[in-house]
DNA sequence: AGAACTAAAGTTTTT
DNA sequence: CTTTAGTTCT
């Protein structure tokens, strides 16, 4: 217990010892709450508090796993296992699987446990099919406005009803009208969306005393991480579970809310910072800790934070201080372009680096900027990561299999069912589903019904209903299977017997490509295996409901050793011995879309969005912005965010490429304002002193991104989970021996050969390493003129070679395909 | 029914 | 410029 306790302030030690009663703890960045809350909960169960009383909500899945790895490493795994700790999603995914069919809803037509959740595009595709069929003009109701009203509707705890009742303008109440539609179909297909987690959750508590008693007998202790992210919803929820509708609390119950108002940067999702200063008001005999040293980051930068959010007016006061020293001064780079951007935060890491690339973070506004500093750590070969963007189940084919196992669990799932019923190829066509679902509309039934019964409908002939009926049976064969095996068997023999997997097979024989998505249903039938169920029946809805709450963030692993790319929302929570922010432009952070905003509140929200990204630095904090980038194809000129300008002058150090794009052929020209400027000329880029690289030439200008070739699938083998990168010759080699289809052998090879492609790639991966670690030697640097040859790029001739600290980088001529910038290290160049 | 082409939209941020 | 959805052609 002593040990517990050590080492913690008087805030935070009073924070841990207040375990009844509502408790408002506003904690800064980098203030340790993550630590408080853990030892919080330790501290409880070490007094008696029973672990199933416990509820723990975080704001992603990532802050649950390891808020539960940190409690179980003090209080043993099998305490932890009975305490709820996750997101609000996933808690109401929960409390539904286990309720919903206590639920009534407005239709009249009840949901149930097998229920669907519709992500995304399936409401996106469904907002679209209501808008078409009430003939509305789709300019102006487009799906995108549509959607994200009936979702901020939803985040107020608004239903269709609710929402029709307010509608005062005509074009409100066409919207109303899609509201009510989408809820019908939501309904007929036993699936709710994302926000009806939150909304359902909500009303059945309301409306079913029996539930509602459950649960708040149950959780007499409730902790809430980021509470200035909440939403209306969320807040209820919280409520309703802390207060059980009643009008006293006992003392004994607790709740603790844990928030930065400062750091609140969800208001677009409905998230209001206003639910956590009313907190004192919502509750009697608040207590209230403010946590403000900081642990994290150097003097220098917590100033600039705290000097930039001093510009907010919408804030509660405080102010972050640090024992940790001034630290190094920000560096502010400007850029010529967005390459010269990436070439210059990679020269960076490159530089400082030795060999730890998990210490560096490029934080970014919007997930595109990171393609060209994609491009940069492909060029000079630093591993990276990159986080949000595309994501591993948003693959068709990934998305495919689990159409399947979600109608398998839930027939009534009609979106699943379109996406599949002609996958692989069965002869139903378009328009046999369009008279489906016609029949499905005039029954009132759901598509899979429709089947059931389809030789009732004149439309089709016996074959077609044969056809039909042979994947119902198909279906129904699988249902059957279902309880028989392990989850990872199941999926694997719905793989194999739909017939899919031989399709992909088929196909991969004449395009390589295609073995790619052989290689990610491998790795979705691992995701299976390493399925840990919460509860031990209906397995396959705890998992689809599983993967349909993860997000690529919550694949992040501190061990791997790679630069970390991100978008700044995406960062919040995490932290970086040194952090690049890119894209400090006006018009890109803060974004265009909220200068112009009549609102200056989602300005003030940019400018939290910045100080989340200065706080998440630990010892250094470089700032990037460019003045020109490409913008569909056009260049538009920038100014310096107006963040820049808001950080004391004395905290950076600026320095500006010289690159004016009326030189950009002479790359080596250096204007001598910009020499003075910098004062540091380019033989100094090894020799500083403080072991920073400083911009110089126009090296950027000339740093020419790897081939389109080397990127042309950039866009979907982005972020696949590290296991199933597969190299193109692998893949070459494969599609040209046959494979056999018999049971689960096919699989089980695919595997084997997986794990041999992974061991390669390991060794790979580890000669880089050291190559990058300076164990390699490179025996010899070639001259100007020395013609090469390149396994990729064939015959060149080098124009330009140039030293940076050890390493050596040549600009190589390719005729045709252009001058491309290599590391001598990496580029495996033959002399000729 | 499926491939191949064409037009239009897109760049906030995500559970 | 790039991606996607929609359309036309075979």
């Amino acid at each position: 217990m002593e040990n517990l306790l050590e080492n913690l302030n008087k805030e935070q030690l009073e924070a841990v010892k207040t375990t009844q009663g509502p408790l408002l703890i506003l904690a800064g960045a980098g203030s340790g709450k993550t630590r408080v809350l853990t030892t919080r909960i330790a501290y409880m169960i070490k007094n008696g508090v029973k672990p199933w009383n416990i509820l723990a909500v975080t704001f992603t899945n990532k802050a649950a796993r390891e808020m539960k790895e940190r409690i179980g490493k003090i209080l043993g795994e099998d305490t932890v296992k009975y305490m709820w700790v996750g997101t609000f999603h996933g808690i109401c995914g929960r409390i539904l699987r286990e309720n919903i069919d206590k639920y009534n809803t407005a239709t009249g037509k009840n949901l149930d446990k097998n229920f669907t959740i519709y992500d995304d595009l399936d409401t996106n595709q469904i907002i679209t099919r209501i808008i078409k069929k009430l003939n509305l003009d789709e300019k102006q109701y487009q799906t995108k406005l549509v959607k994200s009203i009936i979702s901020n509707a939803k985040n107020k705890m608004q239903d269709a009803y609710a929402f029709a009742t307010r509608a005062r303008d005509f074009k409100s109440q066409k919207i109303a009208a899609i509201f009510e539609e989408y809820e019908k179909s939501l309904n007929n297909n036993n699936a709710i969306d994302f926000d009806d987690m939150l909304l359902l959750t909500v009303k059945l508590l309301e409306q079913n005393e029996e539930v509602r008693t459950k649960y708040y007998e149950r959780f007499t202790h409730i902790l809430v991480d980021e509470y200035q992210d909440t939403n209306i919803a969320q807040y209820q929820l919280v409520n309703m579970l802390y207060t059980g509708m009643k009008p006293d609390i006992p003392q004994e119950r607790s709740l603790c809310v844990v928030g930065d108002v400062d750091q609140s940067i969800y208001s677009w999702r409905g998230a209001d910072f206003k639910i956590i200063m009313n907190f004192q008001h919502d509750y009697k005999n608040v207590k209230l800790i403010k946590l403000e040293q900081n642990y994290r980051s150097t003097g220098n930068i917590l100033n600039a934070a705290n000097n930039v959010i001093e510009n907010n007016n919408e804030r509660v006061e405080k102010v972050l201080y640090s024992n940790k020293g001034e630290g190094e001064k920000l560096s502010y780079y400007i850029a010529a372009d967005e390459t010269d951007e990436a070439n210059y935060i990679i020269r960076n890491i490159r530089q400082n680096a030795h060999g730890n690339y998990n210490n560096f973070a490029v934080l970014y506004r919007t997930n595109n900027q990171s393609r060209k500093i994609e491009e940069a750590c492909m060029g000079a070969g630093i591993p990276y990561r990159i986080y949000g963007s595309t994501k591993f189940y948003d693959r068709a084919e990934v998305k495919n299999v689990l159409a399947y196992l979600k109608l398998i669990n839930n027939t009534d799932d009609s979106q699943s069912l379109r996406r599949i019923i002609n996958v692989p190829k069965r002869a139903i066509g378009e328009t046999t589903v369009k008279h489906l679902s016609d029949f499905a509309n005039e029954q009132d039934i759901s598509l899979f019904e429709a089947i059931k019964i389809c030789d009732e409908y004149s439309e089709f002939n016996a074959k077609t209903c044969a056809k039909l009926k042979d994947f119902a049976s198909l279906i129904h064969k699988f249902q059957q299977a279902q309880n028989t095996c392990s989850l990872k068997d199941f999926m694997t023999l719905v793989i194999e017997k739909t017939g899919y997997l031989s399709e992909l097979q088929e196909k991969a024989i004449s395009d390589p490509e295609i073995e790619d998505d052989i290689n990610n249903l491998q790795e979705l039938v691992n995701v299976a295996q390493d399925f840990v169920p919460e509860e031990q029946d209906n397995q396959l809805s705890e998992f689809l409901q599983q993967v349909a709450l993860v997000s690529d963030l919550d694949s992040m692993n501190e061990e791997s050793n790679n630069v970390t790319l991100m978008t700044l929302h995406a960062a919040k929570g995490l932290e970086f011995p040194t952090v690049f922010i890119a894209g400090l432009d006006e018009g890109i952070f803060p974004s265009q879309r909220n200068i112009n905003s009549m609102n200056p509140s989602e300005l003030e929200e940019e400018r939290r969005l910045m100080y989340v990204g200065i706080t998440r630095a630990k010892e250094k904090l470089y700032l990037v912005s460019a003045k020109r980038r490409q913008m569909w194809g056009e260049y538009k000129y920038y100014n310096p965010s107006r963040f820049i300008e808001e950080i004391p002058s004395n905290l950076i150090e600026s320095f500006e490429s010289d690159n004016d794009y009326s030189t950009r052929e002479e790359s080596t020209f250096r204007s001598a304002v910009t020499r003075a400027k910098s004062n540091y000329s380019r033989s100094s880029i090894s020799t500083d002193s403080d072991g920073y690289v400083r911009p110089s030439s126009g090296f950027g200008a000339n740093f020419v991104a790897p081939s389109k070739r080397g990127l042309s699938t950039s866009t979907v083998k982005r972020t696949p989970p590290k296991s199933i990168i597969i190299k193109s010759a692998a893949n070459k080699a494969k599609a040209q021996k046959p494979l056999s289809f018999d049971g689960y052998s096919a699989i089980e090879r695919m595997k084997e050969e997986r794990k041999l492609r992974l061991a390669q790639e390991q060794s790979e991966a580890q000669k880089r390493e050291e190559a990058l670690r300076g164990n390699a030697v490179i025996t010899e640097v070639y001259d100007v003129g020395q013609r090469v040859f390149h396994s990729q790029m064939g015959l060149g001739h080098i124009t330009d070679v140039m030293h940076l600290g050890e390493s050596v980088m040549y600009t190589i001529d390719f005729g045709k395909l252009g001058k491309k910038a290599m590391d001598a290290a990496y580029a495996k160049l033959k002399k000729l």
